[in-house]
DNA sequence: ATCTTGATGTCGAAA
DNA sequence: TTTCGACGTCAAGAT
């Protein structure tokens, strides 16, 4: 039977307490096989490239992905300890008696090295996903909202695009109010600090120069609110805010 | 032997194939002994919170860490499919025959539901860490370099104080050029767009109502590199750049 | 608790 | 490939 049948006969090929040897064989035919693999066991991780870090002794749960991703978790925090992004070279092997997995990748050259210097647990799962994620509440169904009902920004308000361009970048709706006067609007979907209000102003700066236009150009931040600090830079920027959330719901 | 006796005497407790009841169980338990509990199964995902999303059924990775964070992991991409941060509550049942994982929260109000229609492995690793990340080629690092060397940014130049206050947020270094006039320095660890010349001129301008300075005020951008589109906006905004990396070595 | 900004941010889309 | 902005960004420090 071969590494390729045992991965499509069960779902879940699990090793405890593996010798080194033993350990760097399984990660080696679970990436080859494109598996799913985890280890966990105490290591050490060194990683060197847009920055460089180094992780002392510890116990360890590291997860192979075969998009080529690896992910370094401790038993605290959200986010990983080490990592690297998919696409990577990934490879398991013994070096002077231990487990040692490697990911590496170019553009930017960046490196990952796990060391193992006990592996607890291996396992190589089969992964069998067709489902996509279908997420809302996001900046997009603010735009829609809005489409939907332009009146909800203000009275006459008309959308004339989406995604305008300008020598600035594209601002996110581009229309006109009662009166005929250009408006940009830019949305967020939730409250907003100076940035925001920055990435307007560049947009209505440049829409002035683009357009050589001596009428008065509105700039209009849309979001559920705002930080005071940003409020004021609205003020002295001659901007405007309207609340508005992107969900319709409760 | 209790559960917690059971938690110390093994690093790793791990069931395969469990019936739904036993799964819940053994979640359930790890949970309880701040053990980093880990279930691969097929599953569907539920999140309302900030957001709301679907994930239909599918082969995922759930992580529990201790901290009460939970992460769910595809096959695919470096991020978790659903999640929820540290602090939050978790708990396993079984609901209508199948194990049900959820996660919740307040302020936000945010919760995340896995129910698994079936369950491949259960395990629960004790962990044991006492090591700390120790990074290098941060922003900070970047300005330790320049107060080492202020000439690196230009000769005369003097650092006065780094995260200075203004009324825009704090500069990461304010000084004086060799003739005296002042100096706002924004620091980037890596190649810089828009954003940052718009953060830059937000000091420049708070610094100069605040200072009330007829006198010219630099303001000076150091970073890696900059795009087109951030060098233009420089320019017209009358701010300078110098390139300088965070990383000494190499 | 809110505000502000950095990050090995990651991710996706467009040029 | 690079550039640009969204993200349920996360995480840390300050107020």
């Amino acid at each position: 039977m071969t590494a390729s049948e045992r991965h499509r006969a069960t779902r879940a090929d699990t090793v405890v307490d593996p010798e080194p040897d033993r350990a760097a064989e399984r990660v080696a035919d679970g990436i080859e096989e494109g598996a799913l693999v985890t280890v966990f066991g105490r290591c050490t991780v060194e990683y060197d490239g847009r920055a460089s870090s180094t992780l002392g002794p510890g116990d360890r749960h590291v997860m192979l992905k075969p998009d080529g991703s690896i992910l370094v978790h401790t038993d605290e925090g959200q986010q990983p300890v080490n990592w690297q992004p998919p696409g990577c070279t990934q490879d398991a092997e013994l070096a002077d008696g231990d487990l040692r997995i490697r990911s590496r990748r170019s553009t930017p050259d960046e490196r990952l090295d796990v060391r193992f210097e006990q592996v607890t647990q291996v396992s190589a799962f089969a992964v069998d996903d067709a489902s996509e994620l279908a997420i809302s509440g996001t900046e997009e169904d603010l735009r829609e909202r809005i489409l939907d009902d332009p009146e909800l920004l203000e009275a006459g308000f008309t959308p004339l695009a989406t995604e305008r361009q300008t020598s600035a970048g594209a601002v996110d709706i581009y229309g006109e109010d009662h009166s005929g006067r250009t408006v940009a609007v830019e949305l967020k979907r939730k409250r907003v600090g100076p940035d925001a209000v920055g990435q307007l102003r560049r947009y209505v700066d440049a829409l002035e120069r683009d357009l050589h236009d001596d009428a008065e150009l509105r700039g209009m931040l849309v979001a559920p609110s705002v930080t005071d600090r940003a409020r004021e830079l609205l003020e002295r920027n001659g901007l405007e805010f309207v609340s508005l959330t992107p969900k319709t719901s409760e």
